[in-house]
DNA sequence: CTTACTTCCGTAGTCAACTACGGAGTCAAG
DNA sequence: CTTGACTCCGTAGTTGACTACGGAAGTAAG
Protein backbone atom coordinates (compact mmCIF):
# COMPACT_ATOMS: atom_id res chain seq x y z
CA UNK A 1 0.00 0.00 0.00
CA UNK A 2 3.18 2.56 0.42
CA UNK A 3 4.57 4.31 -2.33
CA UNK A 4 7.58 2.26 -3.53
CA UNK A 5 9.64 4.93 -2.33
CA UNK A 6 9.60 4.32 1.68
CA UNK A 7 13.17 4.46 2.16
CA UNK A 8 14.06 6.66 4.51
CA UNK A 9 14.52 5.93 7.65
CA UNK A 10 14.12 8.54 10.92
CA UNK A 11 17.87 9.75 10.95
CA UNK A 12 17.87 10.11 7.07
CA UNK A 13 14.16 11.97 7.17
CA UNK A 14 15.41 14.43 9.83
CA UNK A 15 18.29 15.09 7.65
CA UNK A 16 16.53 15.67 4.60
CA UNK A 17 13.62 17.84 6.10
CA UNK A 18 16.50 19.47 7.79
CA UNK A 19 15.06 19.18 11.50
CA UNK A 20 16.52 17.04 14.68
CA UNK A 21 15.24 13.91 14.84
CA UNK A 22 13.35 14.57 18.27
CA UNK A 23 11.75 17.16 16.49
CA UNK A 24 10.19 14.67 14.49
CA UNK A 25 9.31 12.42 17.35
CA UNK A 26 7.73 15.16 18.91
CA UNK A 27 5.31 15.72 15.95
CA UNK A 28 4.68 12.42 15.99
CA UNK A 29 3.58 12.79 19.75
CA UNK A 30 1.47 15.53 18.99
CA UNK A 31 -0.28 13.71 15.84
CA UNK A 32 1.36 16.25 13.23
CA UNK A 33 3.32 13.49 11.74
CA UNK A 34 2.13 9.80 11.09
CA UNK A 35 4.13 6.79 12.59
CA UNK A 36 4.24 4.41 10.36
CA UNK A 37 3.51 0.62 10.98
CA UNK A 38 6.77 -0.79 11.25
CA UNK A 39 7.41 -4.35 10.08
CA UNK A 40 7.70 -6.72 12.51
CA UNK A 41 10.18 -5.37 15.16
CA UNK A 42 11.79 -3.49 12.30
CA UNK A 43 12.48 -0.27 11.50
CA UNK A 44 10.05 2.69 10.80
CA UNK A 45 10.45 3.99 6.79
CA UNK A 46 9.60 7.47 5.73
CA UNK A 47 8.86 8.72 2.14
CA UNK A 48 8.86 11.81 0.08
CA UNK A 49 4.91 12.77 0.99
CA UNK A 50 6.70 12.77 4.89
CA UNK A 51 9.28 15.00 3.69
CA UNK A 52 6.89 16.99 1.92
CA UNK A 53 4.38 16.57 5.28
CA UNK A 54 7.32 18.11 7.78
CA UNK A 55 8.40 20.72 5.15
CA UNK A 56 5.19 22.24 5.37
CA UNK A 57 4.76 22.25 8.92
CA UNK A 58 8.19 23.88 8.77
CA UNK A 59 7.60 26.54 6.92
CA UNK A 60 3.81 27.19 8.10
CA UNK A 61 5.48 27.94 11.54
CA UNK A 62 8.07 30.60 9.83
CA UNK A 63 4.31 32.54 8.84
CA UNK A 64 3.40 32.65 12.30
CA UNK A 65 1.24 29.90 12.81
CA UNK A 66 1.70 28.07 15.91
CA UNK A 67 1.70 23.94 15.96
CA UNK A 68 -2.39 23.76 17.22
CA UNK A 69 -3.26 26.08 13.86
CA UNK A 70 -0.53 24.06 11.96
CA UNK A 71 -2.35 20.81 12.84
CA UNK A 72 -5.96 23.15 11.63
CA UNK A 73 -4.19 23.11 8.34
CA UNK A 74 -3.36 19.98 8.29
CA UNK A 75 -6.54 18.56 8.53
CA UNK A 76 -7.89 20.38 5.82
CA UNK A 77 -5.13 18.72 3.66
CA UNK A 78 -8.15 17.09 2.04
CA UNK A 79 -8.31 20.25 0.10
CA UNK A 80 -12.12 20.10 0.39
CA UNK A 81 -12.52 22.55 2.76
CA UNK A 82 -11.48 25.72 1.15
CA UNK A 83 -13.83 27.68 3.26
CA UNK A 84 -11.93 27.03 6.46
CA UNK A 85 -8.41 27.67 4.74
CA UNK A 86 -8.95 30.63 3.93
CA UNK A 87 -10.63 32.50 7.13
CA UNK A 88 -7.44 31.19 8.79
CA UNK A 89 -5.54 32.26 6.07
CA UNK A 90 -7.12 35.94 5.93
CA UNK A 91 -6.70 36.10 9.76
CA UNK A 92 -3.18 35.51 9.97
CA UNK A 93 -2.82 37.67 7.04
CA UNK A 94 -4.28 40.38 9.23
CA UNK A 95 -2.00 39.65 12.18
CA UNK A 96 1.19 39.40 9.57
CA UNK A 97 0.00 42.85 8.31
CA UNK A 98 -0.02 44.51 11.44
CA UNK A 99 3.15 43.29 12.69
CA UNK A 100 4.77 44.69 9.75
CA UNK A 101 3.45 48.31 9.68
CA UNK A 102 4.88 48.34 13.22
CA UNK A 103 8.33 46.91 12.05
CA UNK A 104 8.32 49.10 9.29
CA UNK A 105 7.73 52.26 11.84
CA UNK A 106 10.49 50.41 14.12
CA UNK A 107 13.00 50.77 10.75
CA UNK A 108 12.28 54.19 10.05
CA UNK A 109 13.21 54.88 14.26
CA UNK A 110 16.24 53.53 14.45
CA UNK A 111 17.75 53.95 10.67
CA UNK A 112 16.95 58.05 11.77
CA UNK A 113 18.45 57.21 14.79
CA UNK A 114 21.78 55.69 13.75
CA UNK A 115 21.60 59.12 11.13
CA UNK A 116 21.10 61.42 13.94
CA UNK A 117 23.58 60.03 16.45
CA UNK A 118 26.26 60.16 14.00
CA UNK A 119 25.65 63.56 13.36
CA UNK A 120 24.96 64.89 16.27
CA UNK A 121 27.37 67.56 17.05
CA UNK A 122 27.73 68.70 20.61
CA UNK A 123 24.41 67.75 22.32
CA UNK A 124 25.10 65.66 25.53
CA UNK A 125 22.52 62.52 25.00
CA UNK A 126 21.67 60.07 22.46
CA UNK A 127 18.79 61.00 20.17
CA UNK A 128 18.34 57.46 19.84
CA UNK A 129 16.36 56.23 22.82
CA UNK A 130 14.13 58.96 22.82
CA UNK A 131 12.47 58.56 19.75
CA UNK A 132 11.42 55.21 20.20
CA UNK A 133 9.84 56.07 23.39
CA UNK A 134 7.53 57.80 21.46
CA UNK A 135 6.40 55.71 19.27
CA UNK A 136 5.63 52.94 21.70
CA UNK A 137 1.91 53.69 22.77
CA UNK A 138 0.80 52.80 19.31
CA UNK A 139 1.79 49.22 19.04
CA UNK A 140 0.97 48.16 22.63
CA UNK A 141 -2.76 47.75 21.69
CA UNK A 142 -1.37 45.21 19.06
CA UNK A 143 0.59 43.47 21.20
CA UNK A 144 -2.13 42.90 24.29
CA UNK A 145 -4.36 40.81 22.10
CA UNK A 146 -1.85 37.81 21.65
CA UNK A 147 -1.07 38.24 18.13
CA UNK B 1 14.14 64.17 43.09
CA UNK B 2 11.21 62.34 41.90
CA UNK B 3 8.82 63.92 39.44
CA UNK B 4 5.92 65.52 41.19
CA UNK B 5 3.83 62.81 39.67
CA UNK B 6 5.15 59.24 41.03
CA UNK B 7 1.69 58.52 41.96
CA UNK B 8 1.37 55.30 40.85
CA UNK B 9 0.68 52.23 42.66
CA UNK B 10 1.95 49.17 41.16
CA UNK B 11 -1.71 47.61 40.65
CA UNK B 12 -2.48 51.15 38.85
CA UNK B 13 0.77 51.09 36.85
CA UNK B 14 0.10 47.25 35.49
CA UNK B 15 -3.28 48.89 34.77
CA UNK B 16 -2.72 51.77 32.63
CA UNK B 17 -0.01 49.88 30.60
CA UNK B 18 -2.17 46.70 30.35
CA UNK B 19 -0.25 44.04 32.11
CA UNK B 20 -0.41 42.14 34.57
CA UNK B 21 1.31 42.89 38.07
CA UNK B 22 3.30 40.33 38.05
CA UNK B 23 4.80 40.93 34.87
CA UNK B 24 5.98 43.98 36.00
CA UNK B 25 7.91 42.15 39.02
CA UNK B 26 8.80 39.59 36.97
CA UNK B 27 10.64 42.26 34.43
CA UNK B 28 11.94 44.28 37.58
CA UNK B 29 14.13 40.95 38.56
CA UNK B 30 15.00 40.44 35.10
CA UNK B 31 16.06 44.39 34.82
CA UNK B 32 13.99 45.24 32.77
CA UNK B 33 12.09 47.92 34.82
CA UNK B 34 13.62 49.51 37.98
CA UNK B 35 12.36 49.08 41.38
CA UNK B 36 11.65 52.73 42.74
CA UNK B 37 13.10 53.17 46.28
CA UNK B 38 9.87 53.12 49.01
CA UNK B 39 9.25 55.21 51.71
CA UNK B 40 10.48 53.34 54.50
CA UNK B 41 8.62 50.16 55.17
CA UNK B 42 6.35 51.35 52.53
CA UNK B 43 5.05 51.14 49.24
CA UNK B 44 6.65 52.14 45.69
CA UNK B 45 5.23 54.14 43.59
CA UNK B 46 5.19 54.73 39.59
CA UNK B 47 5.41 57.88 37.00
CA UNK B 48 4.50 58.11 33.52
CA UNK B 49 8.14 57.26 32.88
CA UNK B 50 7.98 53.79 33.81
CA UNK B 51 4.85 53.51 32.06
CA UNK B 52 6.59 54.60 28.87
CA UNK B 53 9.44 52.11 29.42
CA UNK B 54 6.65 49.43 30.22
CA UNK B 55 4.97 50.33 27.04
CA UNK B 56 8.41 50.54 24.83
CA UNK B 57 9.38 47.29 26.20
CA UNK B 58 5.69 45.36 25.05
CA UNK B 59 5.50 46.93 21.89
CA UNK B 60 9.57 46.22 21.37
CA UNK B 61 8.29 42.69 22.11
CA UNK B 62 5.17 42.56 19.68
CA UNK B 63 7.93 43.70 17.20
CA UNK B 64 9.65 40.43 18.02
CA UNK B 65 12.55 41.36 19.87
CA UNK B 66 12.95 39.22 22.91
CA UNK B 67 13.57 40.48 26.21
CA UNK B 68 17.55 40.35 26.15
CA UNK B 69 17.39 42.42 23.27
CA UNK B 70 15.10 44.87 24.77
CA UNK B 71 17.24 44.77 27.56
CA UNK B 72 20.29 46.00 25.24
CA UNK B 73 18.26 48.79 23.74
CA UNK B 74 17.21 50.15 27.00
CA UNK B 75 20.43 49.90 28.35
CA UNK B 76 21.27 53.25 25.69
CA UNK B 77 18.53 54.82 27.78
CA UNK B 78 21.07 57.37 29.14
CA UNK B 79 22.45 58.39 26.16
CA UNK B 80 26.05 58.60 27.51
CA UNK B 81 27.11 55.69 24.65
CA UNK B 82 26.67 57.35 21.52
CA UNK B 83 29.22 55.08 20.16
CA UNK B 84 28.11 52.22 21.30
CA UNK B 85 24.14 53.13 20.68
CA UNK B 86 24.75 53.57 17.22
CA UNK B 87 26.91 50.39 16.80
CA UNK B 88 24.03 48.38 19.06
CA UNK B 89 20.84 50.22 16.98
CA UNK B 90 22.62 49.69 13.50
CA UNK B 91 22.88 45.92 15.14
CA UNK B 92 18.83 46.10 15.41
CA UNK B 93 18.38 47.57 12.47
CA UNK B 94 19.86 44.93 10.44
CA UNK B 95 17.76 42.61 12.56
CA UNK B 96 14.55 44.45 12.10
CA UNK B 97 15.34 44.70 8.27
CA UNK B 98 15.90 40.77 8.13
CA UNK B 99 12.13 40.20 10.06
CA UNK B 100 10.94 42.46 7.98
CA UNK B 101 11.78 40.98 4.46
CA UNK B 102 10.71 37.64 6.15
CA UNK B 103 7.17 39.40 7.07
CA UNK B 104 6.99 40.80 3.62
CA UNK B 105 7.65 37.35 1.69
CA UNK B 106 4.84 36.00 4.53
CA UNK B 107 2.49 38.44 3.62
CA UNK B 108 3.06 38.20 -0.28
CA UNK B 109 2.50 34.37 0.68
CA UNK B 110 -0.60 35.35 1.92
CA UNK B 111 -2.12 37.24 0.51
CA UNK B 112 -1.35 35.33 -2.84
CA UNK B 113 -2.58 32.11 -1.04
CA UNK B 114 -6.50 33.78 0.05
CA UNK B 115 -6.56 35.11 -3.17
CA UNK B 116 -6.36 32.04 -4.88
CA UNK B 117 -8.50 30.49 -2.57
CA UNK B 118 -11.19 32.65 -3.33
CA UNK B 119 -10.47 32.79 -6.92
CA UNK B 120 -10.82 28.72 -7.21
CA UNK B 121 -13.99 27.70 -9.23
CA UNK B 122 -14.79 24.08 -9.80
CA UNK B 123 -11.43 22.66 -8.98
CA UNK B 124 -11.95 20.08 -6.07
CA UNK B 125 -9.18 20.47 -3.76
CA UNK B 126 -8.21 24.01 -2.38
CA UNK B 127 -5.28 25.71 -4.05
CA UNK B 128 -4.09 27.38 -0.22
CA UNK B 129 -2.84 24.10 1.15
CA UNK B 130 -1.27 22.83 -1.95
CA UNK B 131 0.47 26.14 -2.53
CA UNK B 132 1.66 26.02 0.99
CA UNK B 133 3.05 22.26 0.53
CA UNK B 134 4.67 23.40 -2.78
CA UNK B 135 6.46 26.63 -1.19
CA UNK B 136 7.67 24.52 1.71
CA UNK B 137 11.31 23.84 0.74
CA UNK B 138 12.25 27.51 0.39
CA UNK B 139 11.60 28.71 3.78
CA UNK B 140 12.92 25.70 5.87
CA UNK B 141 16.51 27.36 5.63
CA UNK B 142 15.54 30.46 7.21
CA UNK B 143 12.89 29.03 9.82
CA UNK B 144 15.89 26.84 10.86
CA UNK B 145 18.46 29.86 12.02
CA UNK B 146 16.26 30.72 14.75
CA UNK B 147 14.53 33.36 12.78
C1' DC C 1 -10.33 49.93 65.55
C1' DT C 2 -11.87 46.58 62.22
C1' DT C 3 -12.26 44.99 57.72
C1' DA C 4 -11.07 44.59 53.06
C1' DC C 5 -8.09 45.43 49.59
C1' DT C 6 -3.25 46.02 48.10
C1' DT C 7 1.64 45.45 48.23
C1' DC C 8 5.67 42.95 49.05
C1' DC C 9 8.55 39.05 48.37
C1' DG C 10 10.07 34.53 47.46
C1' DT C 11 9.18 30.31 45.58
C1' DA C 12 6.87 27.46 42.52
C1' DG C 13 3.93 26.29 38.56
C1' DT C 14 2.60 26.73 33.46
C1' DC C 15 2.90 26.65 28.49
C1' DA C 16 4.92 25.98 23.94
C1' DA C 17 8.25 23.90 21.46
C1' DC C 18 11.78 21.48 21.74
C1' DT C 19 16.06 18.70 23.28
C1' DA C 20 18.39 15.22 25.94
C1' DC C 21 19.00 10.64 28.16
C1' DG C 22 19.16 5.80 28.92
C1' DG C 23 18.52 1.26 28.09
C1' DA C 24 16.74 -1.80 25.15
C1' DG C 25 16.57 -3.87 20.17
C1' DT C 26 18.02 -3.86 14.94
C1' DC C 27 20.98 -3.93 11.16
C1' DA C 28 24.95 -3.60 7.92
C1' DA C 29 30.02 -4.01 7.50
C1' DG C 30 33.94 -6.37 8.28
C1' DC D 1 29.65 -13.16 15.15
C1' DT D 2 31.16 -8.96 16.84
C1' DT D 3 31.23 -4.09 16.61
C1' DG D 4 29.36 0.34 15.96
C1' DA D 5 25.84 3.14 14.32
C1' DC D 6 21.22 3.75 14.36
C1' DT D 7 16.26 3.07 16.02
C1' DC D 8 12.70 2.70 19.47
C1' DC D 9 10.37 4.35 23.45
C1' DG D 10 9.44 6.57 27.62
C1' DT D 11 10.62 9.87 30.72
C1' DA D 12 12.82 13.96 32.03
C1' DG D 13 15.16 18.43 31.33
C1' DT D 14 15.43 23.19 28.97
C1' DT D 15 14.26 27.90 27.53
C1' DG D 16 11.61 32.08 27.32
C1' DA D 17 8.10 34.53 29.08
C1' DC D 18 5.20 34.71 32.07
C1' DT D 19 1.45 33.52 35.99
C1' DA D 20 0.05 31.84 40.45
C1' DC D 21 0.42 31.17 45.52
C1' DG D 22 0.87 32.25 50.24
C1' DG D 23 1.78 34.72 54.17
C1' DA D 24 3.13 39.08 56.33
C1' DA D 25 2.66 43.95 56.32
C1' DG D 26 0.79 48.59 54.58
C1' DT D 27 -3.33 51.53 53.71
C1' DA D 28 -8.06 53.40 53.08
C1' DA D 29 -13.07 53.36 54.18
C1' DG D 30 -16.45 53.11 57.48
ZN1 LIG E 1 -15.10 21.41 7.44
ZN1 LIG F 1 -9.15 27.29 -0.63
ZN1 LIG G 1 30.06 52.52 27.62
ZN1 LIG H 1 23.83 58.58 19.84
Amino acid sequence: MNAPTENLTIGAFARTAGVNVETIRFYQRRGILRQPAKPYGGIRRYGAADVARLRFVKSAQYLGFNLDEIGDLLRLEDGTHCREASVLAELKLRSVREKLAGLARMETALSGLVKACHARKGNVSCPLIASLFRDARREVSMSRRRA
